[in-house]
DNA sequence: GTAGCTGCAAAAAATTTGCAATTGT
DNA sequence: ACAATTGCAAATTTTTTGCAGCTAC
């Protein structure tokens, strides 16, 4: 099955149209699996294919790619919401851990899920359907660590 | 020691100033420890008190409490940042577990920590320095998935 | 053909900022 | 005394909305 043609079926089953905006949103997305995009990032990478594009559309899209599981929103308390593409085959693949330095504002992705037996504990004892989950980790990474440890204590505005 | 004793020792201790704004703040935060109030929510109760204070300040005490240690700040996707006083003798009481009902929009809280063992991993393999951590569970609640029972599959707008 | 979708521009909502007056140490 | 803090109002930023025209089915 074709890429465009999952979005499409996912669109249909869901009761939504396909449109050239919604694929050209959701071509963007797969073109950066690895990134985190803001709205606005994606309304100025899709300005080179359909410059028409307003950008209230990709706002209404992106919304409803994640109403309807397509995508994963992030909030990193950046000021914006950041989109990732969900796999395909997701169903257990939706993990989104991240370490999020206070410091650097670095964003490191944590591969490993760790998280299926608590998982497993919520579903039981509160019966509770799990649809998906973010786990995030504050605090400093490995870098500002060493930096720290070089300029002695911080202070930072 | 008394409460406000340690939000002034704290404020002190980090260089900054203990005013009769910081103090409210704090004392709302601390009538409503089971709560998440946002910056407006906040704002309306300290009315009361002091009729006086703007929205402003509350917005630039709330970003210090939380630079500081002193809050925890919450994102429930529902436009706005919300707040929880952290416990005083917080160190490893930072756990912050919620189930988020994507139809209803409940927020229940998990109480147990089942994620110590998982920190130390990241503090080890990612030499990470972990300062807090947030764990989201978005879901269906036990509520409406006996709602949907009763009513056969959903389709909310 | 018609309901759903888009683009635009205006509106709303949340948060930030500049600055003069005030306050804490 | 003096730097930090506040209050106010204006500005910025992000997101939403109304509506006329366009599009997919």
């Amino acid at each position: 099955m074709d890429k465009s043609d999952y979005l499409n079926n996912v669109l249909t089953n869901n009761g939504y149209k396909s449109t050239i905006q919604r694929n050209l949103v959701y071509e963007i997305l797969a073109e950066n699996k690895d990134k985190h995009l803001s709205t606005e990032e994606v309304y100025d990478l899709i300005k080179d294919k359909n410059p028409n594009m307003g950008i209230a559309t990709i706002y209404r899209t992106l919304q409803l790619f994640e109403e309807i599981g397509l995508v994963y929103k992030h909030n990193f308390d950046d000021g914006c919401s950041r989109y990732e593409i969900m796999a395909e085959d997701s169903n257990e693949i939706h993990q989104h851990h991240h370490l999020l330095c206070k410091i650097c504002g670095d964003i490191i992705e944590v591969k490993e899920d760790l998280m299926n037996s608590l998982e497993e504990i919520i579903e039981k004892q509160y019966n509770f359907e799990i649809l998906n989950h973010v786990v995030k980790f504050t605090g400093i990474c490995s870098q500002c660590r060493n930096k720290e440890n070089e300029n002695g204590y911080r202070k930072e505005t």
